[in-house]
DNA sequence: GATGAATGAGGATTCATTCAT
DNA sequence: CATGAATGAATCCTCATTCAT
């Protein structure tokens, strides 16, 4: 449950805000802001939420625990970037690879496959993310990133499977709640990759993208054929 | 990702061990540990697993804080107790519905149907259930709900699945992948209601179920009869 | 140092006070305060000072824990009854074994056998009382069981060693040092013991009453007759 | 009793280990180490091991509570600290003044004087050493600074013994029995001057080494035959 | 730019003691 | 007589943050 923390996989249209009218980072600043943000992903990763604290990803990094404060406001302004960066990662490996597909079912079975590519050469990035997601809060205990934070993809999603009704080509469904379905099985293929290192993600997820596509087909007015 | 938090919700066959031999607990004992239990489900799910701390729980509880050292080991003692709580309502409010049902897709109905109407009523329970699930993690960092606490659940899942193949209801697939598919759908569902608490349960786990069936039928030999 | 935590091996007028005009104690109370303090020594001994506590000593008696604030006032009553039980058993056992003697090195060496035997049967009893001499302090910070508390032990074998200098058994020296000293050293032969168990307490009882036959014994005139 | 916690008043061969290869401490750091390490020297001393708490030690020194916290790894390091700290010091006092002596006899009485002179100044850090020889444990209650931890203060005095009795300047004794009881003699004149301020710590000194001098010298080359 | 140092609030836990039953 | 229950203070420790150097 606690669904609130999966990712935007393949929508990634992040804020830009405030990043005009500041100083230009000098080249150092960022290398440091880089080196922070890996590390912190990683610790993430690796000792959870709760494990994490500045010390810890300073000791990580190697650097003294003040730096962290002095490149980045806070715990939270660290957090942010980490979501960032993650985010715009993930968009740019995965969407190229979807809009090459003409038929719904190509694209989200580009999706699935890429977004599963893209994860194993970042465990740690995406363990991050979800532990992020899922614990911060503002003062008042309400999420951080909640449900909002997921509409974009959602809507994309959805935009793609009502093409995929209009053309024929998907029966009729919610698809809202195909969306959120879909989404939550990429996740769930991740989480059990994570808990089972030897598992074959790639064949998880051919077996996902024939799921969904049974799922959403319009029964063939005679002859079926699948895949 | 992190889908090690899904909760076991059909099957509980909780442990029952090492409670005998132990001195029978008194009423007014076994009252206490019921409404700490109670308060500390209500702060996990509000406040999230990071801002629940022992003493925001006897707040809510209007008790002392040492009151809860009393009654339970530490806070470990406390949320495995919660678990075992919660995860026992679920079986016992689940399991009876599938039962009667004859056909596989009949059974992942009734479950995916009684979830979503345990869930309405609970909450809270499986908010905190799902920060517990996802947050502790022993002293080396390691999760300590992970996927083996999953596994009784998807092998459940997997063997309705195979009898449903053998005897031909359905196609053949990776029931493991199915199996874990189901159960990151039926999590999602609960979250997005969270999320959005207007949004109709009910007709979600309709959908859902819908949405598993056209994934797991196998393909009528002639005049497919949808649902 | 801190050897403030001698006990009085073999004087113990015990003060007897306010025990009269109090209501006579029944039997099953004497009897529920001896096993209290029983089970009290034996944590003491076990665990030290600072990890006894009334907990502790209620779980190795089996009792429940507000039995021991019953009984005794606190656990600095309990404390003091400690010591008055074990001082009484040391003095009941050594004493009589003092008096048979006639000469001071007889009765030394008469103290340091018996208290020795003594030792071997109530380790548990000579360790507590340590705990409790060192460690036990008012409010203030003062130590409850200070030098005054040893001063009658002192006084009593400064008058034995007085005696055997004016009967010209003994040499002239510090009276005072000398008791000081002779106290410390059965100390040490207890600590010693407790340190290597399969040590020879015996015969370090032996070895200990020559050290200080030859320490005290004025030199023969001619012909010395040791022993 | 429980004399395990007699501290090694003139071997300090202290371990020197692990402290190469880390960070060299800055200044600032050194100095702040030793404010809190005389803090709680004084502390321990006053109040005793029970009464001294990091906050008190803190209050103490007049610094936050923290800055212990920051320094020290723990209680435990600060008190290991303490230790090797006061070891340290008390090596180098005692040692040079008794090597400088010829025989066993004077090598003793050296000792004891040079031992008797520092305490004069050191009052809290011997208290503070005994403190904690007697009361710090592990978690299964084994004491920390027990018997292990003071053999090499009693085989240095056994062979100054031994090397006392080849050349004939000491009678035969048990050499063990002798050093344990030595080191008794010198904690308990310290204790005693402690209970005692106005005590005459220099005469009880002279008068301990003649103590020993009668218990260990052979007897006159003519006539006199021991045991 | 970077760091070590300091802070103080908040964490879980233990404990002696009190009290109603 | 005995107990289980409750309390609140005190303990050690961790943490995010600030600041002088």
């Amino acid at each position: 449950m606690c669904r609130a923390d999966r990712s935007c996989y393949f929508l990634a249209v992040r804020s830009e805000n405030a990043t005009a009218g500041q100083k230009r980072p000098s080249f150092i600043e960022e290398a440091r802001r880089a080196q922070i943000i890996e590390s912190a992903i990683e610790t993430f990763a690796e000792l959870g939420y709760a494990g994490t604290s500045l010390a810890r990803i300073a000791e990580r990094a190697g650097i003294s625990k003040g730096v962290i404060s002095y490149h980045f406001a806070g715990k939270t302004e660290l957090m942010e970037q980490i979501v960032e960066e993650v985010y715009r990662e993930i968009g740019e490996f995965v969407l190229p690879r979807m809009e090459e597909q003409p038929t719904a079912c190509g694209a989200l079975r580009a999706n699935i496959r890429s977004v599963a590519a893209y994860m194993r050469d970042r465990r740690a990035h995406l363990l991050a993310l979800g532990e992020i997601f899922h614990n911060v809060r503002d003062a008042e205990g309400r999420r951080r990133y909640g449900a909002a934070f997921n509409e974009p993809v959602h809507r994309a999603r959805e935009e793609l499977f009502r093409r995929g009704q209009r053309s024929g080509e998907l029966r009729r469904f919610d698809t809202r709640v195909m969306a959120v379905s879909v989404q939550a099985a990429i996740d769930a293929m991740f989480a059990y990759w994570v808990a089972h290192p030897d598992h074959d993600m790639a064949a998880h997820a051919e077996e996902l993208a024939d799921l969904f596509e049974h799922a959403m087909r319009a029964a063939a007015p005679e002859g079926v054929v699948e895949r």
